[in-house]
DNA sequence: CTTGAGCCTGTAGTTGATACAGGCGTTATG
DNA sequence: CATAACGCCTGTATCAACTACAGGCTCAAG
């Protein structure tokens, strides 16, 4: 036998390879909460299977997404309670969403901005810089 | 008089009115070198003049338009010189402009990939929701 | 003279991880 | 069999960029 504990556990490592989640992040997510503490080997070790495996992936995709902890720590909610409904969770993604837009609308001022002060730039060896002149105005 | 040290210096508060910056913020800029430390009254008041005011508009102004902290030090670096030239300036901003736009990249596929998800919610009061299904796939 | 505001300092908390130190356990190789 | 080289465990420190708070002075007004 491989090791004792392949026989019904994945360990750290493997649910790291698996979900592409970083070794340690799987610790966090466990500390704050987000994943449930795993079975242990008898020598300590954490035994994940494929519930892991799944929900691991539900908070890196909701991650992916811009969720925030707290709102996934919602949505986990909904989904363990199994009670939730469509309406629920469009109730909790559509904030989301307008924070995204809002996001987006700043950045885009930003670089508009940004953009339209450098092409005042002449680029040369020149003190005079209308970039500086913007900052310090 | 009014208070003595308003003879020849701004205090904090002062500051922090006339730039719109946050009062704890001033001495974590301070802190961190990016305002320089500031003539003291008797008793340790910091007093501030006209210069500052300036360099804190300009880091400000920089903050908004997104500049990291070490990139603004770089900046102020440049200013300080007095050396700097306009194709210097430029060089800095260019990769900056280029985050933002990424950042901005980055926002709008997750804003797409949300908004096409929720238009096929029903909304209704079912348990299926396919915002669920994206998450959990 | 006392009250309340404003200033001082250093330190802790925020978000979402990531890194590291120090200590076992396991596995592979000489 | 020894030992090196991993892998896992824990707790704690670090990052950005602030913000907030505790505990202690100073200061002006009533």
């Amino acid at each position: 036998m491989a090791k004792h504990t392949s026989v019904n556990g994945l360990q750290r490592s493997v649910l790291s390879r698996r979900t592409g989640c970083h070794l340690e992040t799987i610790r966090y997510y466990e500390n704050i909460g987000l994943m449930p503490e795993p079975p242990r080997s008898p020598k300590g070790y954490r035994l994940y299977d494929e519930t892991h495996v799944q929900r691991l992936r539900f908070i890196l995709r909701s991650r992916e997404l811009g969720f925030g902890i707290d709102e996934i720590r919602g949505l986990l909610d909904l989904v363990d309670r199994k009670a939730q409904t469509c309406a629920e969770i469009q109730e909790r993604t559509k904030p989301h969403l307008a924070e995204i837009r809002a996001k987006i609308a700043d950045l885009r001022r930003i670089e508009r901005l940004l953009a339209r002060t450098m092409a005042q730039c002449s680029g040369e060896d020149v003190p005079e810089c209308p970039i500086l002149d913007a900052l310090a105005a």
